[in-house]
This record gives C-alpha cells, sequence and structure tokens, in this order.
DNA sequence: ACTTGTATTCTTGTATGCAAGTTGAGCTTA
DNA sequence: TAAGCTCAACTTGCATACAAGAATACAAGT
C-alpha cells in the first residue's frame, strides 16, 4: 500500500516562508505565534521551526518570551532614523571618495542598471522585490569601485531591520518612478563631479521613506510601532 | 538514597562559556568542534548545544556545515578593515556634529570616565574586559549627546566580529596605558572644538590594533586568518 | 462583590532516538 | 606497491516525549 505523502520542509524553508510573511506584514507586528502552530501549517515537527525562530529573532524579527510565546517585533522609529542616517554618513563618504574619477567602464555599467531600473518602473504591475534588487546592484557598484565591498554587505546587513518599513512605504504610497529619477539624478552628480550636491542628493535619497509616509505612522499605522 | 546531582547549563549558560572559550582563543580560528563533543563536556544533551551553536553561528564566531561539523570561523582581515574604516566615518562625523559645544555636565562625565580609565590602567595586573567597558562608555557619552544612542549600539553590535582582534593585539603587545593617553588627547579635542585635529585623532585612535600588530598578522598569527 | 486557590491548558526548554550524509581507515585486488 | 572498494564511525537534521513556567477560567470561601 502507498499512501500519499507530503515531505515536510526544512528550517531554511520554513525560514525563508516566515520571514517572507513578516516583510508582507501578513504577519502583523505585535503578533504572537507559537512554535506548535507553525510547525501544524507547514506539516513538521517544533524543531525545524524552533530553529528558524533562533534565526529570526538573532535578526530581530521575532522576540521569544520562555515559556510564554513569540511575538513578531514591532518596527522601532528610533531605531530606524538611526540606520537611515548611518547610511547616509557612510555612503556619502565613500562617494565622495571616488567622486568625478570613476572610469567609464564602471559608468557603462551604472547606465546599463539604470536601463534595467526603467524598464521595471514602466512595467504596469512592478515587483518589489525586483526593484530593491537592482536598486542595491546601483549601489553595490559604486562600493565595489571604491574597494568597500564589506562595507555594502553589513550595510546591507542592516537594512533587514527596515525592510518592513520600507515595504510600509510602498504599500501606503508606492512610487518606484520617483526612486528610479533620484537614482538617475544621483548617477548625474556622480558622473560630472559635484561633491557639494551629493550630499543634498543622499539625504534626500535615503531619507524618501521617511518624508513620504510622513504623519501616517503616528495615525493608521502607530499600532505597529513601538510606543514611546 | 540521595545522589549527587549536577544541575545542567542551560542554552544561555552554554552560549556564554563558548564565546568567551573563542574570544580567548582557547577555542582558536579554525578549530573543528562537534555538538556531542561540548555536550559531553557540560553534560547537557545536543539540544542546548544546538541552541548555543545557532547564535553563534548568525554572530559569526563558528560555521555549521551540515553532515559534516562545525568550525570556528577565521578571522577576516578585510571585513575587520572595512568595520574599523566604518567606524571611523560614522564617530568621526557624529563628534564634529557636537564638538566644541558640549555642556560642561557632559564634559564632566567624560572626565569623570577618564580617571576610571587612569585607575584601571595603573594597576599590576589588567583585566581587558574591565577596561574595555569603561572604553566603551566613553565613546557611548558622546552618542548619547548627540541623540544617537541606538547608532552607537549597532556600532557595538559589529564590534563583536573584532573583538579577537582586538584580543589578538592584547596578547601580542598589550599596552592598554597607550589606549587611556588617545582618549586624554581625544578629549582635549573634543573640549577645544578642533575639528581638523579630530579626524586625524580618530583615525589614528580607531586604526592603533592594526598599526600595532602590523606584520605579525601575516606571519606567527597567519593561522587565524582567511587566506587570500 | 471580592478575593483566593486550584486545575487546566497554553507556552518554550530539554533529552533522546533515529535518519541521512560525509569522512577516513583498512581490506581487497590488480 | 598502488588503486579502489567496503564499512564503521563520525557529523548534523528531524521527530517525539516529557519537564517546567505562565496565564486564564472557574469555583469555593469570605
Amino acid at each position: 500500500m502507498t499512501s500519499v505523502h507530503f515531505k515536510g520542509m526544512n528550517s531554511d524553508e520554513i525560514y525563508s516562508a516566515l520571514k517572507e510573511d513578516i516583510l508582507n506584514l501578513k504577519l502583523a507586528p505585535g503578533q504572537l505565534i507559537s512554535e506548535n502552530e507553525i510547525a501544524n501549517k507547514y506539516n513538521v515537527s517544533r524543531t525545524p521551526v524552533k530553529t528558524a525562530f533562533l534565526r529570526l529573532s538573532s535578526e530581530k524579527f521575532i522576540e521569544i518570551v520562555p515559556q510564554k510565546g513569540t511575538y513578531v517585533t514591532l518596527l522601532d522609529l528610533d531605531l530606524i532614523k538611526e540606520i537611515i542616517y548611518m547610511r547616509t554618513v557612510l555612503e556619502t563618504t565613500v562617494l565622495k571618495g571616488i567622486i568625478g574619477k570613476i572610469p567609464t567602464e564602471v559608468l557603462d555599467r551604472l547606465v546599463l542598471n539604470l536601463k534595467m531600473q526603467e524598464e521595471i518602473v514602466s512595467k504596469p504591475i512592478i515587483e518589489p522585490s525586483e526593484f530593491y534588487k537592482i536598486d542595491s546592484q546601483f549601489h553595490a557598484i559604486c562600493f565595489e569601485y571604491a574597494n568597500k565591498t564589506k562595507l555594502w554587505e553589513i550595510i546591507q546587513e542592516f537594512q533587514v531591520y527596515y525592510t518592513r518599513f520600507r515595504m510600509l512605504d510602498i504599500v501606503a504610497v508606492g512610487r518606484f518612478d520617483r526612486l528610479y529619477e533620484e537614482h538617475c539624478q544621483l548617477f548625474e552628480i556622480i558622473e560630472s563631479g559635484d561633491s557639494a550636491g551629493l550630499e543634498e542628493m543622499m539625504n534626500l535619497h535615503l531619507h524618501g521613506n521617511l518624508n513620504r509616509l510622513g504623519d501616517r505612522i503616528y495615525n493608521e499605522l502607530g499600532d505597529y510601532f513601538i510606543k514611546k
């Protein structure tokens, strides 16, 4: 006799599935989840779920409280603001070091990247992760030429802390064309070597989400953030 | 009949014990360890050991290779250099924003901190962690006044990636009085508002370990680092 | 009405047995 | 001697049973 057999997911797949749900806000900030609940949902034992939980916990997506339960973490606006500040400072400094003296070969790669961005933006339906992937490459090219590859990886690591925030921006506002335009302006500054304009542009670009969301953070989205 | 009963350690304690051994280099970079080995050593099952392993793995202290084994990670000099660069850029920028306009109250706290540093340095036997705790407070006070508390926490988080490197510095060179002197000079610059001197001093201070260790990294300590 | 104790039912933490993959020693064979 | 195969002894991943703390509903007593 053969029985229908569902091959269970492993801990990595559980991790990815949970992370996606958290980023999509299907699992909302503050929501309570348990190992058993997730284990039943994906037809696995608690072990791989716990493994995934521990990983998500170290990335501050969830908080495990012994003998009580596990919560999806609330967004921390102070943390988000300072991460944005951090990235602004680092990226401005790195770009200032290479601005105006980037070889044609690298500039061409940036132009190619911009074309890909334009292509994605012009589509009727835009997949956020697809755009952000190319977005990330644009900045990575700059850091690579500045010989600061690891630094970009570090910055990327911290992006996870406010990926959900960026997601709110899309849901609430959702204008990728604006980001694309900013990248174009940034490119012109990098090419021309306008060191003064760089700082202003960088500030504008990286604080975009914060500005666009504005007071919504304290009103309709207030439940998602830590109260001070 | 009563029997002698050893109450086992929990996963947090196992984590701390392992981390300490890794930082002390008792568990050397590149060394192979296994869940069973640690579980036997501390008289617990594999479960709390695995929990500790997962946490250490997310902090890049160890690397878990499925079905093969678990290794203490090698030091990555490129990563270390860029973390030092990152901290230099961030701390210089933050300090520039407050330099010369720090109220007496905050300056007094810094002076008090320096006195504690002096006290520790003058002892015959210096406990590294004790000094680094006060050292960290010195910088924390500055970030706190600059309203960048979270940013300092972020930087602290990344320090773990090169705590072992700093430990090599102590073992190989071990001169805390030098660090104390640098802090005193830094204080004078902060107090006086010498914005130009700050950048130079900061570079010197934060690149100290790198300079002191010098070529030893490639010679007698070479086994501890990733080969390129 | 209020307090208090209890029992049930959640939660996560731990111990243990088994599954599956990797490595390396030692035997076999040419 | 040297190459190749087999098997035993490891490794981590997963499933499951039990332990222990926390919260809640509820009944008994004041």
